[in-house]
DNA sequence: ACTTGTACCATCGGGTCATGTGGTACATGT
DNA sequence: ACATGTACCACATGACCCGATGGTACAAGT
């Protein structure tokens, strides 16, 4: 596995990682079940902090591209080579999208738009 | 009509006006037909900018709560009385709420659905 | 001439947020 | 002891946006 970091583009570092992860998987140089090096070693060997590896880390666990095992380690998840196909934030562009021209097709300003949005992620879960 | 427009209120200054003129409107005092002051005399007496005021009337007039008829001044709308208690921001808020419940609800953390709002109000409309 | 609403241009201050950095600490295991 | 992932705390930086201000200009009508 061999990851590189540009500090000058514009993407951020932590997606960077993610994005090389599942290209990785998709091409099959990473297969299911393969370990991944640990949060700080990683970090030490790109040179990143080990809090921005972790964040790459959660997010391709909740994507369901890799499985973390605790104490023993991070692992490639059996399921990966489909999960990394699967765009998340594509499927909150599109709902986002489809709401705020609703919206817009009613006369509500951006501004005001954006005034909501601030309350509705504002609004935390209780229950 | 006596409006006051209190500085340190948190409330934007446009919309402490909108508030009043809609209250004026919902319990009697504006009727349907009544003239309103110009942008720049109630700017004058409010010592208010001229733009803040017109910003008011503007968002007014697309609730359908006052009627523009360019150089012969402003008037309030046949139907104010009951477009005034039409809550467009609300409407903005439930429709937001929902969207953002249920991509929270697919695990998408706030920033990513933060990014992709962003996206989707940076599309503009070309037809 | 004067007023009406409206449309551009621009600036400034303040607020919120994301990213990245850093430190400390924990339970779970080897 | 040591490593694992994870959870807090905090701070600095830059970006973006809102609100409000100011100026200029226009067409339409009195």
């Amino acid at each position: 596995m061999e990851f590189t970091i540009d500090i000058d583009n514009a993407m951020p570092q932590f997606e960077q990682l993610i994005e090389q992860i599942k290209a990785a998987v998709a091409s099959g140089v990473l297969k299911a079940g393969d370990a991944l090096p640990s949060i700080r070693q990683l970090a030490n060997d790109l040179e990143l902090n080990s809090k921005t590896v972790a964040k790459a880390y959660k997010l391709l666990e909740r994507d369901a591209v890799i499985e973390t095992k605790g104490y023993r380690g991070t692992y490639v998840h059996p399921k990966a080579k489909t999960n990394c196909k699967i765009n998340l934030q594509e499927l909150a562009l599109r709902k986002l999208s489809a709401t705020v021209a609703e919206l817009r097709e009613v006369g509500i300003t951006d501004p005001e738009i954006r005034n909501a949005f601030a309350g509705a992620i504002s609004q935390r879960i209780f229950q």
